[in-house]
DNA sequence: CAAACAATACCGGAAAACCAGTAGTTTTTT
DNA sequence: AAAAAACTACTGGTTTTCCGGTATTGTTTG
């Protein structure tokens, strides 16, 4: 930013999308306003050209929003990123941050708060729009006070199944009936609120279960 | 280390394989061998007395190995860990080191070896008795050189399956065949080269795929 | 422009996971 | 010693995964 304006770059696959957004950012005469339909071709302009803000929908028809995150900040990481989609999944937003976005928003948020959190997020916050604000702020699951406590064998087990044994192999290691390691499967499911094997590992990977 | 003895701690539920560690340990005047049959006496005896090296079963009864040896080496950080183990499994040598081991033997490793190795620990090494070496040694999966690049629509499908969706419901959500979801499904299980999705999510996890 | 890769879709069958219970035994804690 | 927690085991049933193919249509790319 060498003057006082600031060049910010709209990735969206959808017009429509992009021409409200762009009749909205008129309000304020210091923003510069690009636009993109494909991310390749937003990678490429980023790599010839400085863009201080993007506003990136996470549903592109050629990348995923989030790989494309990564690689936004890898070339520019001076620009300021902003997720941008229609409905809030919480992994995809934690995937968006942890990948270096500075907030995410929904396509539905009004001019004003749209306007507000660009401002906020060139102050250097992290913003979201309102209904993002209520996703992440419940429980996600266990965020911070206590990963529910596993057994010594539940923990056994839990190991076992992330290295992808099945029930009777792991009641073949332990000495143990198929029906006492479905018991204690099914308990480890109760405790940390999954449904299935994949949720399972992926929780105990990202909480150091394993 | 006050003086230049060492006091080494074998944690191990088997009698006979105290006495045969201890037995070899006699070759090391220098060596102050002290030992325990269970882990909890082990951690309480640390919070009280320093020890400078430990053998640590990984397979107690009352406690994992593995919780252990985080245990002491969040208690004792100076203390060096060496894990022992009957039969070498990949994934448990990388936990152990993983939480702060410093190698790793299995029980039927020489007397030689067996010295050799605490002595190379003494000395700030990672060390591996000669069989676990040959196990680290190969393919692991893709450890170093080139993760398999998956493709858009993969990674995506990877990171629903993750999120703990069934095939059907990611089908609903892509609008597509559960046919093809299952073709991509099993297209990943081969390019990552794993059995079932709780050995993939613990992959992708570990390789910041998701 | 071929060749390779990506994405789509289908079939049938075996194996495993998942669901909702119940219940006895052992270990730990109070 | 009683209560609580952990560990064990079983029944019976539905859903999903996993395996082994095949095949057509685009899209990149050498």
């Amino acid at each position: 930013m060498l003057d006082d304006h600031l060049t910010l770059a709209i990735v969206d696959d959808h017009p429509v999308v992009i021409e409200g957004l762009k009749a909205v950012l008129k309000e304020r005469a210091y923003i510069n306003t690009l636009s993109f339909t494909a991310g390749k071709a937003f990678i490429d302009f980023i790599k010839e050209h400085t863009v201080d803000f993007v506003l990136l929908d996470v549903m592109l028809p050629d990348i995923s929003g989030i790989d494309l995150c990564r690689e936004i900040t890898g070339i520019a990481p001076d620009t300021i990123v902003l997720g941008l989609s229609n409905q809030a999944e919480r992994s995809i937003i934690l995937q968006m941050l942890h990948n270096g976005a500075s907030g995410y928003l929904l396509k539905n948020a009004s001019a004003e708060e749209l306007l507000g959190c660009i401002e906020e997020a060139q102050a250097g916050k992290i913003v979201f729009s309102n209904e993002v604000k209520t996703i992440m702020a419940k429980p996600s699951r266990f965020d911070l006070r206590g990963m529910p406590s596993l057994t010594r064998r539940e923990k056994e087990i839990l190991r076992l199944i992330a290295d992808g044994k099945t029930s009777q192999q792991i009641a073949a290691v332990l000495f143990l009936s198929v029906f006492t390691i479905e018991t204690h499967r099914r308990n480890i499911f109760q405790k940390l609120q999954v449904k299935n094997v994949a949720e399972l590992v992926k929780v105990a990977a990202g909480n150091g279960l394993l």
